[in-house]
Order: structure tokens, then sequence, then C-alpha cells
DNA sequence: CTATCAACTGCGAACTATTCGCGCTTGCGA
DNA sequence: TCGCAAGCGCGAATAGTTCGCAGTTGATAG
């Protein structure tokens, strides 16, 4: 997860593509590293490592959680993968696809939407107007609350999972 | 930090003031959490728990790390405190001013860009009408590149720090 | 087809950031 | 000024991620 967000995506429609241009750099292509990249085109959706070294349901055999973060890792630097924060918890890896993905986090419900880059962009020419700064939103999502939390009460009286200290007698 | 983001800022300008408001809520003021408050004000951005502990540089005494952890939790429910995350490490927390900042970070050089809320509005507008999302940035930034990082290569050859495995011989 | 050897693996331990449990202390209303 | 729950400080636990190292293996040269 240490790696840049600056890195060229690397969009690779299937696995074969995946290993081809791994093998076109030099890098090795190891039991463990196909399964990291069958798990991610297996999810299909931001996932954790834990997640992929635990077979993803049963859908890949498990493997160990330190090579599955340094293959992530690796695969981010060829730019085939890159990772994003949806709120707190751990980091959440997904193959950089042919489509580049931006997200839209609701900080209440924890509610997810996943847009194209293109959809993104007049949002972006907002910000590079007023700013200068060319705006990406795969890294970090875009926060804020989504339309149904932002309709209700958009502060609730307490985030209902602790109320203590919230009285006065 | 596992505050959702959805509490209502409450501002304090000076210490006596965030101290009146907590007493108002009928919650202590014992030294560590004046600490804590006094080591936000005096910070005047955003900081980690951690550096609050060690006492920020020497300006406040040094005091126990979980002890400031469930303050910053316990201002951050009240209001007084919203913390916030600039890439990776730790989460850094600071008091909410009478004037809302948002935030704007370069994931190349780590440049920082703090906005008044009200700059951010024509941005919001746009997620808004797009996407029906109330866009806040004061939790996750808005990441991406800053105007002199956007202007040299966007896509450095390599990270820099870790050229293993990039060659082809 | 086999040998070679650096890239890579798997395991355990370390590390960073944060939270919890618990017995002692203290702020503050009566 | 007393009582006692809110809060403290300490140590241990937890989550997420990285490191160190001895053993294994994928890709190439022969």
């Amino acid at each position: 997860m240490t790696v840049r967000h600056t890195v060229p995506p690397l969009a690779a429609a299937t696995l074969d593509e995946a290993v081809e241009a791994l093998r076109a750099r030099g890098m090795r292509v190891s039991a463990a590293r196909r399964l990291v990249l069958e798990g991610l085109f297996a999810a299909g959706e931001p996932i954790s490592a834990e997640r992929v070294a635990a077979g993803i349901e049963g859908r890949i055999p498990p493997s160990d959680l330190a090579s599955v973060y340094r293959n992530l890792e690796t695969l981010e630097q060829v730019g085939l993968v890159r990772h994003l924060h949806l709120g707190h918890g751990p980091g959440l890896y997904i193959l950089s696809g042919a489509e580049e993905h931006e997200y839209l986090v609701c900080e209440r419900c924890d509610a997810l939407r996943t847009v194209a880059r293109a959809d993104m962009d007049q949002v972006r020419a907002a910000i590079h107007e007023r700013f200068g700064w060319t705006a990406s939103f795969t890294h970090f999502p875009v926060g804020g609350l989504c339309p149904s939390c932002a309709t209700r009460d958009p502060h609730p009286p307490l985030p209902a999972r602790d109320r203590a200290h919230a009285h006065r007698h």
C-alpha cells in the first residue's frame, strides 16, 4: 500500500493478459502471484488483502497473507492493480480495468457509488478551474452524504452506537 | 477515530470556550482532557494523537497516548474536534474552527492545500447536480496532483524509491 | 532436458496505529 | 468535604501491514 498513486494504470482484460504484462517486464509469474490476480479477477470489486489470502469465500485456494501483500504491492507498481480507502478498515485492492472507476462513499450509511472516470469530468474541471488541482477520486473517494441520507436528518441526534456522556441531569 | 463524520461541528474560539462547551454537556474537564485541547489550539493544524501525547515539541507537557486517543474521540463526539486522513499514516486531528476547512492533497509531492468550505461550494454543487451526493472534503481530502506536479511529467518513470524488477535483460 | 540462481515464497516476528481492561484517582454536585 | 462515577494511566490486546530469512521455484542458458 506504500505505492504512490501516480503509477500509470495498466489495464488487463484477462488473467492471461495480466500474466503477459508481467512477463513482458521480466517479472516472474509464480503460483502465489497468479493466485492474487485470479482473486482480483474473481472478485471484480475492491477487496482487502485479507480476503484474498483467505481465498475469497472458497473461490481460490487460501494463501499466505504476507505474500498477498507483497504481490499486491508489486502489481500496483506495475499499474495492474490499485488500492483505495473507503473509510476506516483495511485498504482495498482492485484491478485497474479498461474503464477507470472513481468512487463516492456515504459517511453515514457507507453506501458506495462507483462511477466511470468520465462522469466525474465536470467535477474535475470545477476543481481544476478553482484550484489548479488535477483531482482523482480513485484513491480517496468523494466523501459526504448519499442522496437518501442527505434528505433524512443530516445530523442524527447521536451516533447510535455510543451515547455515553450524552446526558445532562 | 471511530466517530462518524456526521457529528455537527461545534466551534470554540478559545480554550475557555471549549471548556465551557464540555461543562455545558455535563462532561468533566480533567487535566488530560484540557491538555489535549491546549495541544490542538497550540498546533493550529491537523496533528496526530502521537504528537499530542509527545507534547508537541515541548509546547505542552507529554501525556498518556491512550488517554489522548480517548479524549480525541470524546471531543470528536461533541463536535469540538474532527479528524481527517491525508494519505497513509496516522489520522490527524484538528479543532473544528469557526470557519470549516476542506483539503486538497497532492498524491505525488504530498502538498496540502487548505481551503475555506465556501471555496469548495461550486465543486460541491457540481457533485450534487451530477450524483445527488452532498460532498465534504473534511474527512477525505480531494486527492490528485497539485498544479506544479501536474505540469511536470504526471507519470514519473518510476517511484524512485524502488526500481527492483524494473529491467528486461 | 537439466542446472543455475535470483526472484519469490511462507513463516514468524516486528511494527504502527488504535483500542480495551482494570484498578486507582479526581472533578464536581450535593 | 464527601461520595462516586467519569476519567486516568498503564499494560496488554487487536488490526493492518511490513520485514527478515531460510528454503523453493520459474525462467533462462547451456
